[in-house]
DNA sequence: CAATTCATGATAATCATTATCAATAAGGAA
DNA sequence: TTCCTTATTGATAATGATTATCATGAATTG
């Protein structure tokens, strides 16, 4: 457990949101300022291997991390692509009903939600009102 | 409706496997030995805004692109990264148990299921008994 | 038939992620 | 501590899927 490594862990452990490997570099950075790019991903790959993490590959090209590792689901806003945690229980009996009906050896399941965050949701109302007040 | 882009929709909804970009130009190719893969790019993104077929942002890397656009969920083999389609019927409740629960505006969920196909499970069956062998 | 628009093919650019590799740091045994 | 071994780092290059660019060619419309 190098300094790089449990200064990684805190910072993501502290934000509540989910960051993407460079924005949690950016933070991580005010701390150690001389850590390269590599070492944040090399990094995260390892804690996630350790269980004390997760990596997120959620639609979109850029994967997010949580630092929470227990299983939970996620909900992503298509227009600024934030990631919040999804308040709902995980759908254990799923993969069951799947059990039979497919030929594939089930190890798991990925449930992400898609919408808009607040700000994002505002902007877009704003949007269309403006629209219909000129149309 | 270019030639390229009716053999592009038609290559498509003849395979029933959901291939990748290259994939899919590797076959084209064959019908049409002079198309570029960016105009195979950019008629699966025209095709998807038209609602002929759909794309899939499954995790990892690589897109894939299904002929049927209807909604369905996939499985996806962690080993080779093949996908086929989930049979399972779509969960069009869940959203509504996210209703008030959280402060995004939800516009739609993605499940995806993850697995080994039967070459890849059977391989990996076959790993592990050469290993208790030997162990 | 000329003019305009649009899609194409070829290629370059992008961008997140991985790999490489010499230099450094961290342990562990003597 | 000192030497030895191994792992990790920082810096940078490479990768690979996707997007953007742009001149050429095809199609369409008046």
């Amino acid at each position: 457990m190098t300094r790089q490594r449990k200064v990684i862990l805190e910072e993501l452990r502290r934000i509540n949101n989910h960051p993407s490997a460079d924005e949690l570099y950016e933070r991580v950075r005010t701390q150690l300022p001389r850590i390269s790019l590599g070492t944040v991903y090399r990094n995260l790959e390892i804690l996630t291997e350790l269980g004390e993490i997760q990596t997120l590959e959620l639609s979109g090209s850029q994967k997010r991390f949580d630092g929470n590792p227990k299983k939970h689901y996620h909900i992503r806003c298509v227009q600024c692509g934030r990631v919040d945690d999804a308040p709902i229980a995980p759908l254990n009996q799923i993969e069951d009903d799947l059990y039979g009906a497919t030929v594939y050896t089930i190890i798991g399941h990925r449930l992400e939600f898609i919408g808009l965050c607040p700000p994002c949701s505002r902007q877009t109302a704003a949007t269309l009102s403006r629209k219909q007040e000129m149309g």
